[in-house]
DNA sequence: CTGAAAGCGCTTACAG
DNA sequence: CTGAAAGCGCTTACAG
């Protein structure tokens, strides 16, 4: 189809190779070969071509980011960053969905890698440490939002223990009592360190850890979020305010209180984790913790690329910085 | 790195030909040197070198979709949706931001072309038809959500006249008189034909179409509602309805009715259009236009492959089902 | 049914 | 400062 590498050559008439030197910007070149050659790639309107280059290079560009959903508003925010801090480095991202499930993950560990992918950034929900540890593919990986993980991969996360704790005393600094955690069921991951932060806060202000007030579901979203607020409100257990893991679970609960007729914070107080858009616009605005998702996506991009070029450095564990954003439901 | 071709034949003690042959299903090979040759890849987890197929072929396998942001959560599940729609033709999906842009449109038009991409799948927002008309680019594109663009395109999209039409009838008949319309200052793409329904809409039952209900912005967003509503809260106008042109800026809306302590749909009644899934979770629960995305996405997907393998067929012009979803925000 | 050759477009040592 | 050769890993005609 296009022009290639030779037809610039004969147009401006030099060997390819010259050509070569102009593109990758390496020195030998005259100034007044270099414009012939620039002035013929413009008329023939060439571009290099990345496959074969590609090949040549045994690396491809192209970084693979497995997300749970494209659909969640983090993780969209997340892809997008990602692909800004890609771009900066000349890097191009593809998105894998894994749906937050064992089997879309289990492909992430075992069947992404190929000559087609430089490096994965892997955001897990799913994964066992032990499948981690049990991956025997090559490719690069670097773990997001986790801690846990076998050494030999780098991790980039929140430290989701203070974070947790943070925004617990934050509902017992308002006066609440009775705080329930919604998404504690895990044993492991994310959940499983909220969990924690959680507990530690509670303790540290001498209230009792009600395993009845931890609720919820594998799945973070919106409708877990409202079935597990209807859940507290329907026991007998008594709530006065709720930490939800995540913002969509929390905009969820606050759709139930608000078919209840129940006021946000008076009644019930409501935090959630993440920050994402939707909380600041939500009635009323949602107090949550906000990590700093650039820093986050640059470090990411910044790590997997540095596994490429130099796969047996040391592994790197980054937190990544966060504030908790105190909004109208929690403080009314 | 990996096995190469010549590894798992000379492990399989056949020539690379026939171990080619097995991998892309080509007849010719006895049952026997078929076992032998795939017992040898599984040995060696040979995974063929897709740069080098991708050279070979001259089509890479890749798509560029090209959206204005991530973070929109209609382009968000759009892409999700074309991604999965690729996979199932052994497609992978890049996605690009323009912002919605004049400048990062510009680019999909001219520079995204190259061997690293075989189509495009084109969101526009900012690119008038004339800048579609002046391309030279050879690489296949489909333009999605516009009519107007020039002949020898493929285009993909609700019939934004209808539809905007249909939600505009439906306020009339909840009643409603003075209805305005948010995103409506566009004069070409999606923002005019929502713009045109709007105004048969009214004309057909006889209301006054008047331009100081005619408000917004280029952004399509949440803070373009926000203050598009509290404008026409503030002028003398006097509005009983609103049609915002998506749903981002239905909810900013619904947030500046909420400050101003306006019941909703009683005293103002407000639709959208996207059906994103934060307007089913709104309080109150928005009225929009709900396009079918899956198909949207299989056709937009079946059109750039087909475009791909035969460059000069017939452009086709698919018209993408909608409903009309009525929810609290009209319907009290 | 299987083998040897050519070539996709590029870059990287190596000569000159 | 520039040229000719080899090779990245694969597939596609072409022989045998």
């Amino acid at each position: 189809m296009g022009a290639r590498l030779k037809d610039v050559a004969d147009r401006a008439g030099v060997s390819f190779k010259t050509v070569s030197n102009v593109i990758n910007n390496h020195p030998n070149v005259t100034e007044k070969t270099r414009e012939k050659v620039l002035e013929a790639i413009a008329e023939l309107r060439y571009r290099p071509n990345m496959t074969a280059r590609s090949l040549r290079h045994g690396r491809s560009g192209f970084l693979a980011l497995a997300v749970p959903e494209l659909t969640s508003p983090y993780f969209a925010s997340l892809a997008s960053e990602i692909g800004a801090a890609a771009k900066r480095r000349g890097l191009v991202v593809l998105i894998e969905e894994t749906s937050g499930e064992h089997e879309g993950e289990r492909v992430v560990l075992e069947g992404l890698s190929s000559t087609l992918i430089d490096g994965i950034i892997f955001s897990p929900m799913a994964t066992p440490a032990a499948d981690v540890a049990a991956r025997t593919e090559p490719t690069p990986m670097v773990l997001l939002g986790e801690r846990g993980y076998p050494a030999g991969y780098d991790h980039i996360a929140v430290d989701n223990v203070r974070a947790a704790r943070q925004v617990t005393q934050h509902l017992i600094e308002t006066g609440k009592k009775r705080i329930a955690a919604i998404g504690a069921e895990h044993e492991s991951g994310t959940g499983a360190l909220r969990g924690q932060g959680y507990r530690q806060a509670l303790e540290a202000a001498g209230h009792r850890v009600d395993p009845a007030l931890m609720v919820g579901d594998v799945n973070y979203d919106r409708t877990t979020g409202a079935r597990a607020m209807a859940a507290l409100l329907d026991a007998p257990a008594g709530v006065d305010a709720v930490f939800c893991f995540n913002d969509l679970m929390a905009l969820g609960a606050l759709r139930t209180l608000r078919e209840r007729g129940l006021r946000v914070p008076q009644d019930i107080a409501v935090a959630g984790f993440d920050d994402i858009e939707d909380g600041r616009y939500s009635a009323p605005t949602l107090t949550t913790v906000s990590p700093d998702v650039p820093f986050l996506a640059e470090e990411a991009v910044r790590l997997v690329a540095r596994r490429v070029s130099e796969p047996d450095a040391a592994a790197e564990d980054v937190e990544v910085p966060f504030t908790v954003e105190v909004r109208e439901s929690t403080a009314g």
